[in-house]
DNA sequence: GAGCATGTTTTTCGTC
DNA sequence: GACGAAAAACATGCTC
């Protein structure tokens, strides 16, 4: 809340050239009057002036507000209603119009014509001097409490889900409202006589039962405040099901409440991020009844259900995150019916499709770091599936096909050669021949396949496109122990195809010839406003270190083939002799052949990744 | 687990 | 009876 008030750049004018803060800011002294406060008993009229004089043609204020100020003018509103009431008797401290008219204003005169519970509380202080000194804990608890009993009553007010964690909804004003009448969510019906006599005599029986311990009861017991539909439930004999008394269809179950919990989705996505379900409708030329607005409501509570389903079973079902490809894709959703949506509401932009779930083509996971189909990389995931070392793909470094294979590979060369047999280094080097082929293939197809490809096809491009999404919450570059593993110099010659976002500086010092263990360390002084002339000498430095890596490379393979061929040698010559000196000459082999096999892997490590920094870091 | 914020529902009182 | 304000109870989720 400590950028609200930069949330209201453009407070909206009215004709006379106010703002919308000094407009309201004049309703309580509309008339003469001042901020008053009364006890709950002094709840209206206030006292008319003595000049009062008895309007001709007064409009009716809650048509006049529900009518205006929710067709998008709220100024206007505002003005008529003012206009229609200023004559009348002041009807609350802060002037004529009732908290739904303010809230409704509140919300109307928001950019984006939403507004968090905080915020509208925030706008209540600010533009209505009534609540002005009413903004502490202690003399808020009343008033707050009546705004939320408005925004949870009035039909005019929706309640959207917020698409960040934690955060409260989003309060829109519903353009389906009945103009005239705010038509209240509960059930009028529910207000008789007949009704509270049924539900007394319901209250009983629950408490009879409860207190008779009636098994079953006890298993679900009615909070003390449950609504009656809730106790209904424990008597499907009840007269209330049995016809001739229907819940109001706005009617909300008490035990329905989901505060805090999932609602509708939000219509208008705060963060570009957002995932392009694809889903489009075009919510600013449709209109939704209100029962439509139910199952859409309805729609968003089984959708997240349904989501965390499939995401258990998928789990259940042996999905294996290591595989990459989720064994059976989530059904995509299919909506019962093309939804007609409020009018004034756009979702053929930015807004409304965030709300809908896209199907996913068969068998085509989503990258778990580039979240768009089609990206090419060895990712294939179930949809957000989190970023853990589990969830990527392992043994091959992800975007460099023929990096060396991690230390599972290499364990297993170690062990070969730590048997000491002839046939297993000849394995070996056959083993290796066979890798030598398929990393040339791999390399070609690297070369073909990715270059169309939009998203980041390097490994480095892939972390920074991870980082910057929101979407992952937690992205531990140290979780990635072995699964980065690279080839260092096809690492680099990928990144220098991709100019731009990496800012690489590794002094030559850096390259120990000895364990050809390149560490990338973050040059931080590089990063952000010197990245153009860091740039350029990075590129002459890589340039050098990749001539300098090949050089290193083609003795290596010349001194492995000596190697190889000494180790066929003494595997030959002592087989059966000296297993203890066979074992130590074997694991020194073995520690030369996968040190020279290595060729050179990237540690990373959280500080290690040079970037210029994500559009989030300040 | 306590405290808090948020959200829903109910009740009472008063006015129209 | 409808509507609105005020108060209260309760549920739920998040934060500390």
């Amino acid at each position: 809340m400590d950028g609200f008030a930069q949330d209201w750049p453009n407070l909206p004018r009215s004709d006379n050239g106010l703002h919308m803060d000094q407009l309201v800011g004049e309703l309580p002294t509309d008339g003469g009057f001042e901020p008053q406060t009364r006890a709950r008993s002094n709840t209206w009229p206030c006292p008319r002036p003595e000049n009062f004089v008895e309007p001709v043609d007064e409009l009716d204020s809650t048509k006049a507000s529900n009518q205006q100020l929710a067709s998008g003018d709220p100024q206007q509103a505002m003005q008529n209603a003012n206009a229609a009431k200023k004559n009348s008797s002041r009807r609350n401290a802060w002037g004529n119009l009732s908290y739904a008219d303010l809230i409704t204003h509140a919300i109307g005169s928001a950019t984006d014509k939403r507004l968090t519970l905080s915020q509208i509380y925030e706008w209540m202080v600010q533009n209505v001097s009534y609540f002005k000194d009413k903004g502490d804990s202690n003399s808020s608890a009343g008033w707050k409490n009546s705004i939320r009993h408005n925004l949870s009553l009035h039909n005019r007010f929706m309640r959207v889900q917020n698409e960040g964690t934690g955060k409260s909804s989003w309060w829109m004003l519903n353009p389906e409202a009945k103009p005239g009448k705010s038509v209240r969510r509960r059930a009028a019906s529910m207000e008789t006589s007949r009704y509270e006599k049924r539900r007394g005599r319901a209250k009983k029986r629950v408490e009879a039962l409860r207190q008779g311990g009636v098994v079953g009861l006890n298993d679900a017991t009615p909070s003390p405040s449950s609504s009656v539909s809730e106790g209904l439930d424990h008597f499907p004999e009840s007269p209330l099901h049995s016809g001739g008394f229907q819940l109001s269809p706005d009617f909300r179950q008490r035990a329905s409440s989901n505060a805090s919990s999932c609602g509708r989705l939000s219509p208008i996505r705060a963060l570009d991020l957002e995932p392009d379900w694809g889903f489009s409708v075009d919510y600013q030329n449709t209109t939704m009844t209100q029962a439509q607005a139910q199952q859409l409501d309805q729609l968003a509570g089984s959708m997240a259900e349904e989501l965390k389903l499939q995401s258990d079973m998928l789990q259940q079902q042996g999905f294996s995150a290591a595989s990459g490809l989720p064994t059976q894709p989530p059904p995509p959703y299919q909506p019962p019916q093309q939804p007609q949506l409020p009018q004034g509401y756009s979702l053929n932009g930015p807004g409304y499709a965030a709300m809908q779930p896209q199907p996913q083509p068969q068998g085509q996971g989503q990258c778990l770091l580039h979240r768009s189909l089609n990206c090419g990389c060895l990712h294939s995931a179930p949809v957000r599936d989190g970023l853990s070392p589990n969830s990527v793909t392992t043994t091959m470094s992800p975007a460099y096909p023929n990096s060396e294979p991690s230390s599972d590979s290499l364990n297993t060369y170690s062990n070969v050669l730590l048997d000491g047999s002839a046939d297993n280094a000849a394995l070996l080097v056959q083993h290796q021949q066979q890798q030598q082929q398929q990393q040339q293939q791999q390399r070609q197809q690297l070369s073909s396949g990715l270059e169309d490809n939009n998203c980041a096809s390097t490994l480095i491009g892939q972390c920074l496109e991870a980082l910057n999404s929101e979407q992952i919450d937690e992205f531990n570059l140290e979780d990635f122990q072995g699964g980065l593993e690279c080839n260092v110099e096809e690492l680099l010659q990928q990144e220098m195809r991709y100019d731009g976002l990496l800012d690489i500086n590794i002094p030559l010092a850096a390259v120990n010839t000895n364990t050809n263990n390149v560490i990338l360390t973050n040059n931080s002084t590089n990063s952000g406003s010197s990245n153009a002339a860091s740039n350029s000498s990075a590129g002459v430095q890589l340039n050098q270190l990749q001539a300098q890596l090949q050089l290193q490379q083609q003795q290596q393979q010349q001194q492995q083939q000596q190697q190889h061929q000494q180790q066929l040698l003494m595997s030959n010559n002592n087989n059966n002799n000296n297993n203890n000196n066979n074992s130590n000459n074997s694991l020194e082999l073995a520690t030369q052949t996968a040190t020279a096999n290595l060729n050179a892997r990237v540690q990373y490590s959280q500080p290690s990744v040079v970037t210029s920094p994500p559009s989030w870091v300040h």
